[in-house]
DNA sequence: CCTAGTAGATCGATCGTTCGATCACAAGGG
DNA sequence: CCCTTGTGATCGAACGATCGATCTACTAGG
């Protein structure tokens, strides 16, 4: 709002509006004047922290990627079990998901950046999946999980985790936390959690040691 | 090919190639020299075919998803058994996703309708969204699943059957049918098949009476 | 004076759309 | 039979609007 805003909050603030108005109307369909517009910028203040309208999308999906791959590995983060960190993954990337739908351009827009920038991108986009695969992988060699499939099955939970944007929305009587909680079990059922015998398997808590 | 088409075939291929060209480079970022030129057709036979840009969407997008909801109810015609309806629609959703992957061209850009045609088309959407939704029910109102949450759950196997299109691709080890088995199973995990004790649950086979 | 940040005016290119002119073919009057 | 008329499909040329990008100029801090 302030008039003295410094260079970095600018940026942001661009790539806020850009975010919001690609996830509505598309990349080739908001004009940089739209952005602008949305931001309370002018249109040379745009292209003074970015240097094109291609920087501008690249720079925010790797931005978007980037945070979303913190954030799953910060939730992975000291977490032990193989269960527990296959849970942790699904429940942090769905919860995101639903806290902030409109960060899901960065899957449908991969298609509007020149190639090179799209590899860079599609690395990060694969390095999320990796966190799915490796997770469910790591459950099943440690016994915990019976899939036979592990790495297609990988696939089918990211899919479907990144899937909820495309029908929950605030107010329909479910919180960000109660999808996680329900795509955990879900995504427990694909991975076929092998019951224990004998000693109860410690049902499973919340995030163990919950640091924000 | 031949110079003398008819207008049905010329509409079709212009739908086509609009399809394959907005699949790529979306709805904004494809213009309609592009698609004209894909057809080999000139500008203004397209015009002649539809009226305007946004009815060519409109059209092509409510094409596709009545055929989409045409081969699901076909595929559980005729099919009684609770958990074999479920499954057949699991089956024929993943494998025309496979099969047509740019067909999927659908989700994104409903954005780019103008409110009535969209409302239209998301009338469709919640169609394919009711068959998965309504044979989960019966089969749980039938004892053959125990997911307690069903509505819910059906949201996730329409999203992880909607997300194939984005990590299938010919030549990858499977087959459109392979992958349609193994997302059966899948989702008769998130459904929670229900054992049946006794008799043997008559494992279940490929299609009744195998088509073509 | 210099640099960083901001803004409005403006450029050439491309967009969706419209227009008038063909082409093929079927029907009907002479 | 020929010739006119009508109709649906096709085409390239052109229009106004808007696009991404550039240019010049103003402001404030050091």
């Amino acid at each position: 709002m302030e008039p003295t805003r410094t260079g970095r909050d600018t940026a942001d603030t661009i790539q806020q509006a850009a975010i919001k108005l690609i996830h509505s109307k598309g990349y080739d369909g908001t004009s940089i004047r739209d952005i602008a517009r949305e931001a309370n910028v002018g249109i040379a203040t745009l292209f003074h922290h970015f240097g094109s309208k291609a920087e501008l999308l690249e720079r925010t999906l790797k931005n978007e990627f980037d945070h979303l791959l913190a954030e799953m590995e910060s939730a992975l983060d000291g977490v032990d079990d193989p269960l527990e960190r296959f849970a942790a993954a699904v429940r942090v990337h769905v919860v995101l998901h639903c806290e902030k739908p409109e960060s899901s351009i960065v899957n449908t827009e991969l298609r509007s950046l020149e190639p090179v920038p799209r590899a860079e991108v599609q690395v990060k986009v694969e390095r999320v999946q990796a966190i799915f695969t490796s997770t469910l992988l790591a459950g099943v060699k440690a016994g915990r999980f019976g899939c036979d499939r592990p790495r297609e099955t990988a696939r089918a939970v990211h899919g479907m985790c990144s899937a909820v944007t495309a029908w929950y929305h605030h107010g329909a009587g479910m919180t960000p936390q109660d999808v996680g909680e329900l795509y955990v079990e879900l995504a427990l059922r694909l991975a076929e959690v092998v019951p224990v015998d004998g000693a109860k398997p410690a049902a499973r808590r919340r995030r163990p040691a919950g640091g924000s």
